[in-house]
RNA sequence: UGGGGGAUCGUCUAAUGGCAGGACCGCAGACUCUGAAUCUGCUUAUCUAGGUUCGAAUCCUAGUCCCCCAGCCA
């Protein structure tokens, strides 16, 4: 609980722009916030979330804080913050100051409101959800205005006041702001800021009877709080513009937080929707929100996984934008890695079968010292009795074994970890033919597990005392569903996985009565002591996850082998333009055409485009040089504007046509057109000082070339040796690094005098 | 149908015009008092089609596919 959150450096799309946000001076502190809504437990895919925005405040040596997203008192609940809190420490956040509460800042947000209805910018509307629903359009269709929209603002303000008083019942008049109803995001056509819920809130009691929605809250907490970066998951992208709308009429702010985005976690063969956990919670299908097999963080910790394999699995998961599916294997892997590393090794007998060493002397109990650690006898033993009659586990024997079977069988000898090696003489059955014990002959001067002469047996077997072992109630899981996106057709709850628990009564060593809570049973699979149903003397041990095993899997099919779609190798070609018939049903386009001798699908495209069309005229007429113009404008230029209009440019078309002749006449290179152009988008001033400035002009060539060449050359051996061994890219390499050395300069020549030297 | 996003090994994720890298999974071998762990090696990817460039996963054009948005939920 005092590990942080994350020491290491890491990279993703948000630290590049956290980065650029600090270099350009707009933050100087980063403040990430968590904002659980109180109603329901947090699950693994929150981890992921505060474990970002936890370890994003730490790597920058910002804050984080966590922050109650009450706004909603019909569905939230103070057991629930309770729970938060809790898991949020657990993971190791360390949260800036108290916990935080939006509706601790329900007075200022209200005041704001009362702004938004002075200003003109949000209105009562009294139409009941339906008219609502049916007047805010679709997809296809535009909202119209409520008839409602144009009360004056001494009607709203009164009607707003009167709501705050609670002198109307719930539904009857809400609160929107006044946007555009024909909005082609529908979350902007007047979106809802208040609704009145005559409802008990778990923190501000009865204080208020109108509530603020997520879409104006959300914003104004993180204003009010000096957030600089809001992190959420994808499905609030749209939401954004309404977020930034909102803080530009309720500023001017003193930090204006801005919202990012990023994928949620999906894992396989679980759900991760709250009403989802929650409804398996009511249903009984688990036996609460701490079920082990539940993905939540409580179940999760009570299964037995830790913070740090949680935060190794983050780590490894990463952060981006794609929607992405995780293998649960993955996860599966930072918890094996991370029991493996802090668990110590005990033994336990899942599925008993009687062992009797027939050469054994009848009452001879030895006290065996065995090592928590087998591979570090300096971390401590445990004492564990060894006699007569023994369990092994029934998987271990076989009483038909395959071809590579390792373990016990009639006739072979194995070791029993840490004690003796036996062999098995014969085997007991019942009258239905099942194998009920074994008889053994133990060798009697293998104690500790080392037979006199050397020799060394196939398998080395887990096992327990008959007698002096414990019986425990062990608890295996499994995946709680059956398919991987259990979210898809139909209901989720049909896929629920019949075999996810299964309980066993097993056998434990002694030592575990009271030893660590958290074990590797050898050869087994990692456990951990359930605190919950525990008795003294009725011990309950949970498995948290099994070891990996090679062995049986050989048997069933490959896991995660799933075919490839099955796609055409290629897409068929979109619908070809006509082209030709497209410039010639254009004037302008025709006449251009026939003045520069232009290609009509490159010239074509500009028909889209007029704006774009004009300033490649007026440059053309400046060049001269058509199809370079075309090119540059239609390639280059548009990468440089990366978007934005041709009309935000800060230099005219002229100016850009006399570059273009000056790359035509041999003054300029493409290749130093191409650094030129994003400079010059984003300064703009005069082209031919940037020039001299970036020293993109001078076109080394000849003796400097040949010079600049044989520097590189020499400082670059390795790359040299490995291009004359074969490996050819290494020729973009060395040109590149040439070519960045030799400033302006002719890409042909520089190619070809590179690869003359390479070559000789 | 409008708007907003996203496409890189089977999976997750890097590469910001210059050697497509890492991790998981898988396969093979070594080692082993856990058929675990550890170690070594290997297989496998830029959605499609054009274009620009000496050089494109990256820039341009057109397309394809996937996700999100029509709660008085968050």
């Amino acid at each position: 609980m005092t590990q942080s959150v994350s020491p290491a450096r890491r990279s993703n799309f948000l630290t590049d722009i956290i980065d650029a946000d600090l270099a350009a001076g707009r933050h100087t502190k980063v403040v990430t916030r968590f904002p659980p809504e109180p109603n329901g437990y947090l699950h693994i895919g929150h981890s992921k979330s505060i474990l970002l925005n936890f370890g994003l405040a730490e790597q920058y040596h910002g804050v984080c804080h966590l922050r109650m997203d009450d706004t909603n008192p019909v569905a939230e609940d103070i057991d629930y913050v309770r729970s938060i809190q809790h898991d949020v420490e657990w993971l190791g956040g360390k949260w800036d100051g108290e916990v935080r509460f939006a509706s601790d800042y329900f007075p200022r947000m209200y005041e704001l409101a009362e702004r938004l209805v002075q200003e003109g910018k949000a209105y009562v509307d009294s139409q009941d959800v339906e008219e609502m629903r049916k007047n805010r359009g679709d997809f296809g269709r535009h909202g119209v205005n409520s008839q409602y929209r144009e009360r004056s603002i001494a009607e709203n303000l009164d009607l707003l006041r009167r709501m705050k008083a609670g002198e109307f019942a719930d539904g009857s008049h809400v609160l929107r702001a006044k946007i555009d109803m024909t909005h082609p995001n529908i979350l902007m056509r007047d979106p809802l800021i208040y609704r009145i819920r005559h409802a008990h809130h778990h923190r501000s009691g009865d204080t208020w009877c109108i509530y603020p929605m997520y879409d104006y809250a959300h914003p104004l907490e993180d204003a009010i709080e000096g957030i600089t970066h809001s992190i959420c998951t994808l499905e609030f992208e749209t939401n954004r513009e309404l977020y930034d709308w909102f803080l530009d009429q309720t500023g001017p702010w003193q930090t204006r937080p801005r919202q990012y985005e990023f994928a949620r976690l999906a894992l396989g063969y679980t759900v991760m929707s709250k009403r989802k956990l929650l409804q398996l919670v009511q249903d009984k299908r688990v036996s609460g929100w701490d079920d082990p097999r539940m993905p939540t963080v409580a179940g999760m910790r009570r299964r037995g996984v830790t913070p740090e394999a949680l935060r190794d699995f983050a780590d490894r998961i990463g952060v981006a934008k794609n929607n992405s599916l995780v293998d649960i294997g993955k996860l599966e892997f930072s918890i094996r890695q991370d029991l493996e590393k802090q668990c110590p090794r005990a033994l336990a007998v899942l599925k008993p079968l009687t062992v009797t060493l027939t050469n054994w002397p009848d009452d001879m109990v030895q006290q065996l010292d065995l090592p928590w650690w087998p591979n570090d006898q300096s971390k401590g033993t445990r004492k564990v009795p060894f006699s007569k009659h023994l369990y092994i586990d029934r998987d271990d024997f076989s009483a038909d074994p395959p071809a590579d079977w390792r373990r016990l069988a009639v006739g072979r000898e194995v070791r029993l970890q840490g004690a003796y090696f036996v062999r098995c003489d014969g085997v007991e059955r019942n009258p239905q033919g099942e194998v009920t014990g074994l008889r053994c002959s133990v060798d009697l001067h293998s104690r500790g597990g080392e037979a006199q002469d050397g020799r060394q047996p196939a398998a080395t077997l887990h096992w327990v005392d008959a007698r002096h072992s414990l019986a425990a109630e062990v608890r295996l899981y499994d995946r709680l569903f059956s398919v991987e996106l259990p979210d898809g057709e139909g209901d989720f709850l049909q896929h629920l996985n019949s075999d996810s628990l299964q309980l066993v009564q097993a056998r434990i060593e002694p030592a575990l009565a009271e030893g660590p809570e958290r074990v590797q049973f050898v050869r087994v699979g990692y456990f951990f002591r359930d605190a919950k149903d525990s008795q003294p003397g009725a011990p309950v041990w949970n498995q948290t996850i099994s070891l990996k095993d090679s062995w049986t899997k050989t048997a069933q099919p490959a896991r995660g082998a799933k075919a490839k779609a099955a796609a055409p190798a290629t897409q068929p070609a979109a619908p070809a333009t006509d082209w030709a018939a497209l410039v010639a049903g254009n004037p302008i386009l025709q006449a251009l055409q026939t003045r520069y001798n232009l290609e009509v699908s490159a010239l074509g495209r500009l028909a889209h485009d007029p704006a774009r069309l004009a300033f490649f005229a007026a440059a053309v007429e400046v060049a001269s040089d058509g199809p370079l113009t075309l090119r540059l404008v239609q390639n280059d230029l548009a990468g440089a504007l990366a978007g934005a209009a041709i009309s935000s440019l800060p230099f005219d078309a002229k100016a850009f046509g006399r570059v273009v002749a000056d790359i035509a006449a041999g003054k300029l290179s493409p290749g130093s057109a191409k650094q030129l152009l994003p400079a010059w988008v984003k300064r703009g001033g005069d082209a031919d000082s940037l020039v001299a400035e970036l020293g993109l002009g001078a076109g080394v060539q000849g003796d400097a070339l040949s010079e600049a060449l044989a520097n590189v050359l020499h400082a670059h051996a390795a790359e040299v040796a490995r291009y004359r061994q074969g490996e050819i890219k290494l020729l973009a390499v060395l040109l590149g690094i040439l070519m960045r050395q030799a400033k302006g300069c002719d890409p042909q020549a520089a190619r070809s005098a590179l690869l003359a030297q390479l070559q000789s």
